[in-house]
Order: structure tokens, then C-alpha cells, then sequence
DNA sequence: CCGCTGATAAACATGT
DNA sequence: AACATGTTTATCAGCG
């Protein structure tokens, strides 16, 4: 499902097949890449994140292995025969929305950056993936020898007695199996083996490839081959096959693992409908998640305030029996139940990762960029908050002990965490990088508000601002006191503003350029010493869709779609709760006052910081000479006299509020 | 599928 | 010639 997209995006970038991409000359003499260069990197997906995502992954095969073998779902052939599709687990949770392309890499990383990551972590990778991957055999093997003995202890017995529930780390209390499937177990254990072998020389080989580039910043190709989109591509592909193919077989497993996750003792009601392979004995083996589920009779997960929790239903529910009679037959085991639920696992790991991953990196950044070192850091209590909902299926199994988080010098860009919109869509979920499309520029998020927010933040972390060209354009403009600025300005504002601008620089200038000259809403005019820029409001509103309703497609969808409000509210909550106060706006631009309102017009916001107030109207002797008129059909005479000037900026507003609302939020194409 | 918008790249013109 | 500044065209991606 996801899996092709992912794949899709990836092949989908442009350039990615040639390896070389478009990442801009980083020759360019204005900025440099002074500001955090050094050190972090702003990759979204650092090799430590793929380790520790193909960590839980393993250990999930592992699960499914195991309990497809218990279950006999899998027969000794069919797990030969797809072993190659077994070979390395990735996430899908983590490959749909936010699996960066080579592009995106390339431009989130600096070559530098990639080298040093490359090189600090993956020699750590490597060591940490052959501990964690020696223990999982060992552990495999403890459960196969027990499993072989039990099995010759237990032959006799009827399979509803078996498995009791298990977790990784309790493998080897696996209850027996019938003798022929220890047969299928041991290819399997095998099959796990070579998965984890493959899985090293992988790793063992980009490693290589990243410590061998080692002179001068790795070029390009280098880069594509470290981090190697086809490899990525093959590895997703590879993954999407394992997964459809242990959703096949376990698909019955991934519903009832929640839905049977109830007290076994308040009554396992209608039970389940006896399963294909009558594995119903199976039904509470589902591992860590359901150990996790140890509810009193008169709670459950999934209700809630007298309504079922179970994403997208919310029916009301007076008691827990009627709940459980609802759950029964609303939520029984269908394709529906089915594909709710796996989506509510990529959603749930998908926040995990995200959430452990941002969170470590905003440590890093915080004490690496400069940030002030004395503002409290609040991060960790709201992702407590999240990952203990998640936690509750994902156990702590999940992740090997043997393994330390990933290092934190691999801090990639984070997104400001103000607005749960905000955040969700920048850099996290939805693909970041050489993203064409700001997502967020259709959150209602005024650029003066989201700077006002966030100006520290975007100022020091190479964070792509979720703000269009033309959006900042404007908004450097209307940042000065005559409403005005040349080229060369509004470099420096973008420059001086964004960190993230302060490479690529051939890259942005020319889109700056580009969208100047291009949009309507930018008049050029010239005075006495060259030409500078304005802002035509009315034409810059006009251009606003009137629509709205910002949210991200990933949230969207998750929203609606799934019914996932209130995972998604839950995790929006967390994170608008940990709005750093040390990125809400500094004086600079002081409109954050409120900025989290919604904030309208943020030509208001920005516009006169008490300096600028009406501090220098003037600027009409130097429009008088105004040159370019784009062509456009009508109203020409209208805009001259819109021409940003900053007393007509003070009569414009007015009309901004009265747009409507959304128009008025502005910033959202 | 189509049209729109935005990002990116690039060719080209012009001025300094 | 090199560079900065503008303009224009083309292509691609995401979205409604």
C-alpha cells in the first residue's frame, strides 16, 4: 500500500537516477555554511535511524517468524522460498511519508555532514548491529532449543494449550510446536541469520563507501552511493514484499493482537471467529503488545468516555459490556479491522521513530547550535507523553537494550515545535528535502507569526522554512521600514533569516529572482540608486486561494480517513506543549505576542514593529519613477498606489482582516 | 486527467 | 570577461 508510494517518490526524483542530483554548488562566496555546519547533520534519515528502525524491524520479523512457525501459517516451503523478500526489514511506517529521497538528502545534507555522519556512525552502527544482531541469534537459538524440548516433552498436547503470551525477550519460553514445524522453524531461524548477514554487508557496505570518500567532502556520487536511492529503493521494496507477505500470513494475527487485546478475563466474548488454521490458541501469544494490555475489566484502550476509541468509529458505548459487544461485532476481524489496525501501527512506530528522532536531535541541536543554554528544554516530558502511547504496543522489547539510541551527533533539522500542524509537516511526516511543495504553506501559517515563533529556530537550524519564495519574499520587504528592498536585501534577509539559506545559494537566489520577477505582487522600482523591490498587497492577497483548511495530507488522512484524531490530537497536544519558549519570537519580530492564534494578517504582525511604524512613509520619491508593470489584464491602476507604502500598508490592513479570514492567514498557497 | 501553483533549472538579456 | 540583476521558458511535483 504505502510501500509503492514510498518507492514511487523515490524514483520519482528528479535526477536521483543519475546520482548527481541538483544539490546547488556550495561555491557560492555569500554565507558559507558557517551556522551548524559543523557536526550535526540535518539528514532526515541518518543511518543510525535506519539501524535503529531496522532494529525493531528484525525483531518484528523476528515475532512474525516465529509466531507464523508456531501458528503453522507458514509452511517450511514458502519461507525458502521468500526468503529473499525477507531480507531486509524497513519499516514501511517509516518509508511512506517521510523517506527522503537522494535529492532530498543531498540537500538537507551538506557533503561535509554526510562524511561526518557517515564515518562517526557507521563504524558505531556496525558494532552495535553485530551486538544486537549476536544477541537476537542467541536468543533464537535459546528459544529454538526450548522450543525443540518442550516439544518432545508436550508432542501430545493439544495446540489450544500452547503460547501462552510472549514477547521477544520471553521467546524462550515458547510454548512447543508440532516436531514438523521446528523443522520450519530452524529454516527460518536460518533465514534470520542470513537476513542479518545481508544486513551487515549492506551496512558494512555503505560503510565503506562513506569512510573511502574520506577526502574533502564527499562528492555527490559518493553520496548516492552511500545513501544510494536505488539501494533505498531495493531495501523498500524488499520490505514491502516481506511485509505484504507476513501480512498475508499474519494478518488475522495483527487484528486480533488488538482487538483480542481485552481481558482475556473479563470474557473473551464471542472469542474469535475460528481462525483459517484453527490457531485460536494464538490468539493472546501476540507478544509484548498484549502483555501491555493488562486493563481491568472496567477499562480498555480502545473506549473511552463512553465511546469506542477504535480510530474513525466513536460510537458511544454506555458500559464496557456494551463496548465489548460493540468491538465484537463493529470491529470484528475484516479487511477493514485489518487494515485500520496496520495502519495504526505504521502510524503509532511512525511517531515513535519521529518522535525519539526529533526529540534527540533538538537536544543536539539545542547545545550544538548555538541556541541559548540556559532555556529550560522541555522536550522530554511531551514525548513521554507520546511514547507511552505508543509504548503500549510497541514494548520496550522492540528496542535491544544492547543498543544506545542513535548518537546524537547525527542531529538532523527538526521543525520548530509550535503548532502541531507546523510540525508535523515541515521536515517530519511528509517528506522533506527538495520537496517541491511546501506543505505547510497551507497551514494557515503566516510567515510573520511562524518567524515571530520560530526566528531563533530558523535562524540557527538549516531547517527548510515551510514558507513559499514568494511568502518570504514579502515578507522581507514588508520587514523593513520603506517596504522596500533591493535584491541584494532580500538575499541578505534570507541569508540572515534562514540558516538554511545560507547554502545552495545559486539554488534559492535564482528562485528568488525567479518569483520576483514572475508574481505580480512584486513591483520593481526604480530610484535613484539602482532598483528596489515592493510588495503589492492587494495583488499578493489576490493570489491567495481562498481556501484553507490546511492540514497536512498526512494528518489529513489520518484524520479522516482512519479516524486517527485523537492519536494524532494526542501527539499535536504533546508537541504543541513543548513550544520551546526560546523560539518564540525575539524582539526582532515581535508579533508572536499571540502568534499561536491563528494569527492573521501577518502583514500586521511584521509590518510595523513599532520601529517601522510609520517611521519612514516616505518612499514616494523614490517610487515615482516605478518601471516594470508586469503584464497583467486589468486593474493596472489599482496597484501603484497599493505599492506597500507604508501609510497605505496601514489602510490596507484593514481590508486584510476583512478578507476572509483564511485569505487574510495569507501564507498558505 | 486537467489545471493551477510552486520549486528548480537554465537560457538569455542587460547593465556595471 | 565576470558578475549581478531581471526576464522568460521549461519541467516537474503536489494538489484539488
Amino acid at each position: 500500500m504505502m510501500v509503492e508510494s514510498a518507492s514511487e517518490s523515490i524514483r520519482s526524483t528528479p535526477n536521483s537516477q543519475n546520482g548527481v542530483g541538483s544539490l546547488p554548488n556550495q561555491s557560492d562566496g555569500s554565507g558559507g555554511r558557517d551556522v551548524g555546519a559543523s557536526g550535526e547533520s540535518n539528514g532526515e534519515l541518518t543511518p543510525a535511524d535506519l539501524l535503529h528502525f531496522q532494529q525493531q524491524q528484525a525483531l518484528q520479523v523476528a515475532r512474525q517468524l516465529l509466531l507464523q512457525q508456531a501458528t503453522g501459517l507458514s509452511t517450511p516451503s514458502n519461507t525458502e522460498n521468500k526468503q529473499p523478500s525477507v531480507q531486509v526489514p524497513v519499516s514501511v511506517a517509516m518509508m511512506s511519508p517521510q523517506m527522503i529521497t537522494q535529492q532530498q538528502m543531498q540537500q538537507i545534507l551538506s557533503p561535509g555532514q554526510i562524511q561526518a555522519v557517515l564515518q562517526q556512525q557507521q563504524a558505531l552502527m556496525l558494532q552495535q548491529l553485530q551486538e544486537y544482531y549476536k544477541k537476537q541469534q542467541e536468543q533464537l537459538h535459546l528459544q529454538l532449543l526450548s522450543q525443540q524440548q518442550a516439544g518432545k516433552q508436550h508432542q501430545q498436547q493439544p495446540k489450544e494449550e500452547h503460547l501462552p503470551r510472549y514477547n521477544v525477550d520471553d521467546l524462550c519460553i515458547l510454548q512447543p510446536v508440532l516436531g514438523n514445524k521446528q523443522i520450519a522453524f530452524q529454516q527460518q531461524l536460518l533465514q534470520m541469520q542470513q537476513l542479518q548477514q545481508q544486513h551487515l554487508l549492506n551496512l558494512q557496505r555503505q560503510s565503506m563507501v562513506g569512510l573511502q570518500s574520506g577526502q574533502g567532502p564527499m562528492s555527490l556520487q559518493n553520496l548516492s552511493q552511500a545513501v544510494s536511492p536505488s539501494d533505498l529503493q531495493q531495501l523498500l521494496k524488499e520490505m514491502a514484499n516481506s511485509q505484504e507477505e507476513s501480512c498475508k500470513q499474519d494478518s488475522v494475527d495483527l487484528t486480533t493482537s488488538i482487538t483480542t487485546s481485552y481481558p482475556t478475563k473479563v470474557s473473551p466474548p464471542t472469542a474469535h471467529p475460528s481462525l483459517p488454521n484453527g490457531q485460536g490458541a494464538l490468539q493472546n501469544t501476540r507478544r509484548d503488545s498484549s502483555s501491555h494490555y493488562e486493563f481491568t475489566p472496567n477499562s480498555h484502550p480502545l473506549y473511552g468516555h463512553g465511546e469506542c476509541r477504535w480510530p474513525g468509529c466513536e460510537a458511544l458505548c454506555e458500559d464496557m459490556g456494551q463496548f465489548i459487544k460493540h468491538l465484537n461485532t463493529e470491529h470484528a476481524l475484516d479487511d477493514r479491522s485489518t487494515a485500520q489496525c496496520r495502519v495504526q501501527m505504521q502510524v503509532v512506530q511512525q511517531l515513535e521513530i519521529q518522535l525519539a528522532k526529533e526529540s534527540e536531535r533538538l537536544q543536539a541541536m539545542m547545545t550544538h547550535l548555538h541556541m541559548r543554554p540556559s532555556e529550560p528544554k522541555p522536550f522530554s516530558q511531551p514525548l513521554n507523553l507520546v511514547s507511552s502511547i505508543s509504548h503500549t504496543k510497541m514494548s520496550p522489547d522492540t528496542y535491544p537494550d544492547g543498543l544506545p539510541q542513535p548518537p546524537t551527533s547525527a542531529t538532523a533539522p527538526i521543525t520548530p515545535l509550535r503548532q502541531g500542524t507546523s510540525v508535523i509537516s515541515s521536515s517530519s511526516l511528509p517528506s522533506l528535502g527538495p520537496v517541491r511543495r511546501r506543505i505547510v504553506d497551507k497551514f494557515c501559517t503566516p510567515v510573520s507569526s511562524e518567524l515571530a515563533q520560530n526566528h531563533e529556530f530558523y535562524k540557527n537550524a538549516e531547517v527548510r522554512p515551510p514558507f513559499t519564495y514568494a511568502s518570504l519574499i514579502r515578507q522581507a520587504i514588508l520587514d523593513t521600514p520603506d517596504r522596500q528592498l533591493t535584491l541584494n536585501e532580500i538575499y541578505n534577509w534570507f541569508t540572515r533569516m534562514f540558516a538554511y539559506f545560507r547554502r545552495n545559494t545559486a539554488t534559492w537566489k535564482n528562485a528568488v529572482r525567479h518569483n520576483l520577477s514572475l508574481h505580480k505582487c512584486f513591483v520593481r522600482v526604480e530610484n535613484v540608486k539602482g532598483a528596489v523591490w515592493t510588495v503589492d498587497e492587494l495583488e499578493y492577497q489576490k493570489r491567495r486561494p481562498p481556501k484553507m483548511t490546511g492540514s497536512p495530507t498526512l494528518v489529513k488522512n489520518m484524520i479522516s480517513g482512519l479516524g486517527y484524531g485523537a492519536l494524532n490530537a494526542s501527539y499535536q497536544a504533546a508537541l504543541a506543549e513543548s513550544s520551546f519558549p526560546l523560539l518564540n519570537s525575539p524582539p526582532l519580530l515581535n508579533s508572536s505576542g499571540s502568534g499561536l492564534h491563528g494569527g492573521h494578517d501577518d502583514v500586521t504582525s511584521t509590518g510595523e514593529p513599532g520601529n517601522s511604524n510609520g517611521s519612514s512613509p516616505r518612499l514616494s520619491p523614490q517610487y515615482s519613477q516605478p518601471v516594470h508593470v508586469k503584464e497583467e489584464p486589468a486593474e493596472e491602476d489599482v496597484r501603484p498606489a497599493l505599492l506597500s507604502a507604508p501609510t497605505n500598508q496601514k489602510t490596507v490592513l484593514p481590508d486584510e482582516r476583512d478578507l476572509e479570514p483564511e485569505t487574510a492567514m495569507e501564507d498558505l498557497p
